[in-house]
DNA sequence: TTGTGTGCAAAGACTTTGCAGGCCG
DNA sequence: CGGCCTGCAAAGTCTTTGCACACAA
């Protein structure tokens, strides 16, 4: 059932098994719902606002509201089709709950965010009697280029004083 | 240096440090920071949002603004005294940064939270190049006392069945 | 046909900002 | 006394909601 793409990378689900599982869930399977859906699936990048979101579903179906997007986003998360995760207080980022449990790094620099398969549940130790249910955890800094250049331009930098 | 509490919690600084902190970044001590830090280092809880210490600093500070609450909580961020963590989209929440580093075990039903020394970035096989700066921990499900009300009401409920 | 889903507009929650005056150092 | 800080009010950003109509089943 998992689908090959380029790079290596993994898709467990098509559109079809999305729409059949909301289908089965009582939800009716408008354009819109599946324009979104669609959207996700082909994001370039694991992460993505609404706002992003939107502006992809557009090109797709013109006259779709905001709204409608923010709505279905919460279908999706409570179908647990979609992930949501809010950083810093701006807008949240959403991603396919697709292929395997990752996490992610993220540059503070160029913004790039790289997935990385380690969950950290798995060594914590947990305190007695708690039961998780959910977790976040992101991991901020600089990825390799960004942090070259970083240090180029602190050694510029130290030339000049 | 550091002043032990009451149920061994270790506070490694008192408000003075911090003010002295401040006062040498070159920031002046107003009454409404020092009414801010002065409630940040009492909170019975691990954390707080930025409301709830609004609240508080009122009782010390009457007439003091939310946003000034807010210039501050930016400043403190700024120089390491407090760090801002945002889940869900509601109101970010900060604690100051004393003592042991740590993360939250978050009950979804009391609302109960609960400091882990457990750090993630201790096991976690750091992807090549990237430079870690930030990271955020948070685990959320139910806490022993939740869980077992939960437990107990999903019991009383097959009954009736 | 029925009621879930949508578009629209407005409100809501949280946070930030501009400006005039206040207070720390 | 100078400039950082504050209070106030307004705006900004992101998200949610109420309502009437539309469309999937």
């Amino acid at each position: 059932m998992a689908v090959k793409l380029g790079k290596g990378v993994l898709r467990m689900h098509n559109k079809n098994e999305f729409m059949e599982q909301l289908r089965q869930r009582g939800y009716k399977l408008t354009k819109q719902r599946q324009a979104i859906l669609g959207v996700l699936m082909d994001l370039e990048k694991p992460l993505a606002t609404a706002q992003h979101i939107f502006e992809k579903v557009v090109e797709i179906n013109p006259g779709i509201n905001f709204s409608t997007v923010y709505r279905n986003l919460d279908v999706l998360e409570q179908e647990g089709i979609v992930r949501k995760i809010a950083f810093d207080q701006g807008a949240a980022y959403y991603e396919l709950i697709d292929g395997k449990h990752h996490h992610h790094l993220i540059c503070k620099s160029c913004g790039k965010v790289q997935c990385v398969e380690y969950c950290p549940l798995r060594d914590m130790p947990m305190k007695e009697g708690f039961v998780p249910t959910d977790h976040s955890f992101e991991v901020f800094g600089f990825c390799k280029e960004c942090m070259q250049a970083k240090l180029m331009d602190d050694e510029r930098r130290k030339g000049k004083e």
